[in-house]
DNA sequence: AATGGTATGTTGGTATACCATATGGTCACA
DNA sequence: TGTGACCATATGGTATACCAACATACCATT
């Protein structure tokens, strides 16, 4: 709260390079499923639908390689990575992790303001639930862990977090329309909220690791029924 | 074994780009600290070291940039990434979940195979630091923490790990060359080694997170004396 | 039908041009 | 002397054109 008076009247300078914009929309259009895995990205095609060139497009290829979302063959250019269940898994295994300490370090620091903001995010996310709002949902659900991550401080982790979470956002997607089967979704993040608002560390741990395991669960019988 | 047969007399197509070669030495000029942290990266200069284009440069900047190696500032272009404790005891931090992770499944699943690479990895480890070889010492170390991670499976832990390790490059070269107080690197590898042989995943996990908070203490010492 | 050549498409790599912006300096003027 | 206008330079961002290598599909010859 003391930096944001120096940097309060600061010049909103956003400068957003078409890069970015190539990255984000690229991003969204994989996480989406617009592009499904294993699809080729023909370079000089994605020129014509975003309507930049190719520079642009090449280097939002190259940032998204190195996160994982595209993997560029040898001679044959990128593609969308693929996403088997051993792969999936570590993919849960990692957020388990990371997800349970960021939840207990969150609930050791939690003060009220944290607290309030995290209400706040699950009542926009039950809400985004009794609609049936995939996308509202989804990112309700972004925000919510957000906000357990950066007020405990795990920014790194975040990252990284987000990474892993693009790399199986067709999945996520999935098992978040799929919680009418039980009433998981809002549930667990009902529970991992009571815990850190109780500043209950490894409560708030155990319920991420539920939370997560019943998600993988999902996962796992979602992609094993369509291969 | 088997499958070699079946490549043996294939031709070793290593398409090696531009870009990949930029990529690696440019990250190795990072890691090694031959661009210092928030050194500017102007492009046309590191076309002229490099011997490439702006393309070439441009696009192997975009993948550093993604690993967080480089960031770029809004109007100023890209710059290597800085380090502070903060963000280092995160890296530290996920490092030990997964590097204990990783120790521990690879103590359930080790076979002899593992055992004997994991024996072999060490011996060249010890006769490195015995040689006062840091950058085989470096290697050596790496390579250790390979064959947990493979042998356990867990390759997308090993590919984050391994991103994280080149943002805390400097200070692992740093710790690792500073390990004279104690005699504390090969024998926390050794017993890492121990428990793994015995298939002791507690204690394999322990022995872990044992080294990691050492090496932490160290950088944190390196990093807030340097301030 | 098998073989070998050919055409096409895609990519990697490069060079170059143009524009916008930031920076720093110079110079005229108060 | 200080101030503001102005310009030159450096740099990043973007677009485009070109070429070579390669893979794949197709076609012709035997």
């Amino acid at each position: 709260m003391d930096q944001t008076h120096d940097t309060d009247l600061r010049i909103d300078h956003s400068p957003t390079t078409l890069r970015e914009l190539a990255v984000d929309r690229l991003r969204q259009a994989i996480i989406s499923g617009r592009f499904s895995g294993g699809e080729r990205l023909v370079e000089r095609t994605l020129c014509d639908q975003l309507g930049v060139s190719r520079s642009v497009v090449r280097e939002a290829i190259r940032y998204l390689e190195a996160e994982g979302l595209v993997e560029t063959l040898a001679r044959s250019g990128p593609m969308v990575a693929k996403l088997d269940w051993a792969r999936a898994r570590q993919v849960y295994d990692i957020r388990g992790l990371l997800e349970a300490e960021a939840a207990s370090a969150c609930a050791r620091l939690a003060d009220d303001g944290v607290k309030a903001r995290l209400h706040a995010a699950l009542r926009t996310l039950e809400a985004a639930f009794t609609d049936a709002d995939p996308s509202r949902l989804y990112h309700a659900t972004t925000k919510f862990y957000e906000v357990i991550f950066t007020s405990a401080g795990h920014d790194i982790a975040w990252e990284i977090v987000q990474r892993l979470n693009s790399r199986i956002s067709r999945l996520r997607a999935l098992t978040l329309a799929t919680t009418d089967r039980r009433v998981s979704g809002p549930a667990h993040m009902a529970r991992i909220c009571e815990a850190i608002c109780n500043n209950d560390a490894p409560a708030a741990a155990k319920a991420v690791r539920v939370h997560l395991a019943d998600a993988a669960e999902i996962a796992r019988m979602l992609l094993e029924k369509e291969t």
